[in-house]
DNA sequence: TTAAGTGCAAAGGCTTTGCGGTGCC
DNA sequence: GGCACCGCAAAGCCTTTGCACTTAA
């Protein structure tokens, strides 16, 4: 449970408001490694909070990612998918099925952001987009 | 001009039609490096063929990526863009104004795809994206 | 107290679908 | 001539916006 306090002291740093509804959508978040799109929040979140809007958790995921504490996932259509997980690591697509599945890779990880683009960009996310085919597809 | 050939070519291999339609998009298409979303080809190709549709545009271009001539590039919202260039290179792509740069990178090609992936799926696309802010918009 | 946050509802943007007419092979 | 393709229009999906009410600080 100690991610909630983590999680207070990050909404602090940015003058954000703890309310109910933001907490219930992180603790949802936190630990989901399927990088869950905002309906898929929503209908969780809603079992136990039946009166919170579908706006708001897409509010508040965007909220969320302006404070760097989800990322928004790269995508190849369909709705906007976010992950909790900002540490370094790469994501395979499944082209038919839209699953992602996470995985590490330290020699990507080591590897520089090009002169040519780090001299004149503010690079700010780095990741190897994989795509295909996933098991249970194919 | 002989990209025309080329492109008969791929059509006639996938069994499609070689439309004006179709050759009218490709023609656009082919050599641009701006990433260009559906609407964007709609209009240039509109200037010169009035009559032609949105739809038809959107349609022909899922159809260039189905045969595989066309790629559809990693999104962070927005319309879908598409990459007349299917070999190996990597985006970086500006946060606030959405251009997508294309750079290249041997040490990125040549890394391997990890076996626990390699294993179990079908991989087709492998590409680094960077994400940030471009130098016009700093 | 009050500025930020929430819920609702409507609007907006882009994509997909269905269908009758058209034209490439 | 037949089937794939095109254009149009409507529907669908997801996201964004505006506004009045509520609430955390």
């Amino acid at each position: 449970m100690e991610y909630i306090a983590w999680f207070t002291e990050r909404c602090r740093e940015h003058k954000l408001k703890v309310t109910p509804q933001r907490i219930a959508v992180y603790r949802h978040l936190q630990g989901n490694r399927q990088h869950p799109s905002t309906e898929q929040i929503f209908r969780e979140v809603q079992r136990e909070f039946p009166t919170m809007s579908l706006d708001t958790v897409n509010r508040t995921l965007l909220t969320f990612a302006d404070i760097g504490i989800v990322d928004i996932v790269e995508g190849y259509g369909g709705p906007r998918r976010f992950d909790p997980d900002c540490s370094p690591h790469h994501h395979f697509h499944c082209l038919r099925c839209g699953r992602i599945t996470d995985f590490r890779n330290r020699d990507f990880d080591r590897l520089e952001v090009p002169e040519k683009i780090a001299r004149r960009c503010v690079v700010t996310g780095k990741r190897v987009s994989l795509t295909g085919i996933c098991p249970e597809c194919r």
